[in-house]
DNA sequence: CTGGCGATGAACT
DNA sequence: GTTCATCGCCAGT
């Protein structure tokens, strides 16, 4: 299921192209009461400076300092006041980007995932979500920067099965009002983890003034 | 099943 | 003061 690291340089890529490569992949993260493993079956790509719904677009901050720094790195925000979200860092040639983890199939540390989200239904949907994904793997703000591709860091990335290409779906990226030409959302058709809230289409509009 | 909306905090204007 | 790459609850179909 999972065979090794990914090195640095395999992750060095266009947002896009890296998108489609962490399908498949397996994120793996220690927390302090065990390790739990998922592969990663939604996915979106952000872009640097040219995506308006990026970080980076309105350039370097603090906050999103990862994000400009070497491939292969965890960039961990924290949002909507109780939420974190992970995105794997594809820096390359240079230019700013990253992937946000969507929602992944739990592959290791089943029970233990159960026991931190008792109220979840079902096996195939308990990492439904970029936050729940989160919450999941206990990544917090402590993560933030780690480099995936070392084995000693308490959050890898591993190569994984390869997802056929016919089973690749892609569409907008979720709460993203620009860019709804941008197909920038990739998942794997089938999977029960991938989130189907909100059917791609229809988002919530800013109420009229 | 669906859609609305509250909670909650840090970055940014 | 406003925005935000959200989730889970609750009421209505």
């Amino acid at each position: 299921m999972r065979d090794r690291l990914f090195t640095r340089d395999e992750l060095a890529l266009d947002p896009v192209d890296l998108a489609h490569l962490l399908l498949g992949s397996v994120l793996e993260a220690d927390g302090p009461d065990g390790t739990v493993g998922v592969r990663l079956v939604e996915v979106e790509a952000y872009r640097g400076e040219d995506d308006p719904a990026s970080h980076c677009y309105r350039g370097k901050t603090p906050r999103n300092a990862v994000m400009w720094g070497p491939a292969g790195h965890l960039y961990v925000y924290f949002v909507y006041g109780m939420h974190f979200c992970a995105n794997i860092v594809g820096t390359h040639e240079g230019m700013p980007g990253a992937v946000l983890l969507r929602a992944g199939e739990v592959v290791t540390g089943l029970d233990l995932v159960r026991k931190r989200r008792p109220n979840a239904r079902g096996t195939g949907e308990l990492a439904k979500g970029p936050a729940i994904l989160t919450s999941v793997l206990r990544v917090d703000r402590a993560q933030n920067g780690v480099d995936l591709t070392d084995p000693a860091s308490p959050v890898r990335l591993y190569v994984g099965e390869r997802v056929p290409a016919e089973l690749v779906r892609t569409g907008p990226r979720v709460g993203v009002a620009m860019a709804m030409d941008t197909p920038w959302r990739f998942w794997v058709d089938g999977s029960p983890a991938v989130s189907t809230y909100r059917r791609g289409g229809k988002r919530r509009v800013r109420p009229a003034s």
